[in-house]
DNA sequence: CACAGCGAGCTAATGCGATTAGCTTAAGGC
DNA sequence: GCCTTAAGCTAATCGCATTAGCTCGCTGTG
């Protein structure tokens, strides 16, 4: 075998990398391979289509993703799980802008697409951190994608520059994650919607 | 001046409807000029370009959003108010996918385009119904990007076939606005974060 | 009623980015 | 030291946005 200086692994890096720079929808081959010193069509040696590229960024993003929010969550509970895992969610948006987008503009190519145990991994951390609140389990799928909506809203409008810089975007964030953690307290002992 | 079969506004139109069948991705020039009856070239005699096609129904999307959201709130407030605006624009978004995903792909242009107003519109509306809850002042900012965040996360992945079909998708949109309704009572009578 | 001009639409041509075909060559296993 | 294999290259194709320049019908005017 050739002496192997790229595999598919190090130019999905290299991918993601140069879409947090410029942008999901400014990724190219010619630009990547221009990073990586080949030409375009060498490309195709290591993934078979841009759509490929992207779903390998995907994958990469997503399981990053859930690798942050899984340590963040790790060895706490109930508020302080809640506002640690999504500080670690907003922090790894803010920082891989362009992965964030490849993995939101992904969709499961079949039953067996690795993004989706990767999605899952979030899911699951999600669901961890829900469960030390107690909701009564009828709730917990609505309160889970409450939750999902809030933080994936937050982080796509902060990355497109949906709010106007007057007022501290921190401040912002910080205050709706202690909203989100007094409504999960109060329906946890209400039990009703 | 010879006949004026079509206008920038009806290739928008056209533009917009088009969009919400087969995607904000999947817009063509050529598609387009297809649907019109045109070749695609003659679009370039109402639009200048692609971008400006897309800035064009993203304008278009976000006065059409304002009206609607507009319309839902007006004569209601508190609960109903909020309850009937969110409703309101996440029908908008599920009949629109493609106009609203156009709104969101853009950037203003410069401080007299026309999106600017148009979203303004939209904020105005949110920023009426929440004024009914008597918030605390300082507090306004951080409960109208709440709102915006879960609102407009919920919607896109909804669009985005983000929920997995189990569960009663409407049942949880219900479920949010009710959290968010609590929240915002309970902040009121509070005053605290 | 003839006519002059404008502008919508057309065809032909350009250019860029993704992708494919087929060649070349260096590296690792025998 | 040879032989296979695959990484990388050049040349070519294709699709789509965009530009250039022509044509012709409508409309308002004399």
């Amino acid at each position: 075998m050739p002496k192997a200086r790229l595999t598919p692994a190090s130019v999905t890096e290299a991918a993601a990398a140069l879409v947090d720079e410029v942008g999901f929808d400014n990724l190219s081959m010619g630009l990547l391979a221009e990073r990586l010193g080949i030409k375009t069509p060498s490309l195709y040696k290591h993934v078979s289509s841009q759509a490929d590229l992207a779903h390998r960024i995907a994958i990469l993003a997503m399981t990053e993703a859930g690798d942050v929010i899984r340590d963040a969550i790790q060895g706490r509970s109930g508020s302080d799980a809640l506002a640690a895992g999504a500080q670690a969610m907003r922090t790894y948006v803010r920082e891989h802008p362009g992965r964030y987008t490849a993995a939101n503009a992904v969709r499961p190519t079949g039953p067996d697409d690795p993004f989706i145990p990767a999605s899952e991994r979030v899911l699951a951390s999600w669901a961890a951190m829900l469960s030390g609140y107690g909701l009564d389990p009828g709730q917990e799928i609505h309160a889970m994608r409450t939750l999902r909506s809030v933080l994936h809203g937050f982080a796509t409008l902060e990355a497109a520059g949906g709010f106007q810089i007057d007022t501290s975007v921190d401040e912002s964030f910080t205050w709706l994650i202690n909203f989100i953690d007094q409504g999960l307290r109060a329906g946890a002992s209400t039990g009703a919607r």
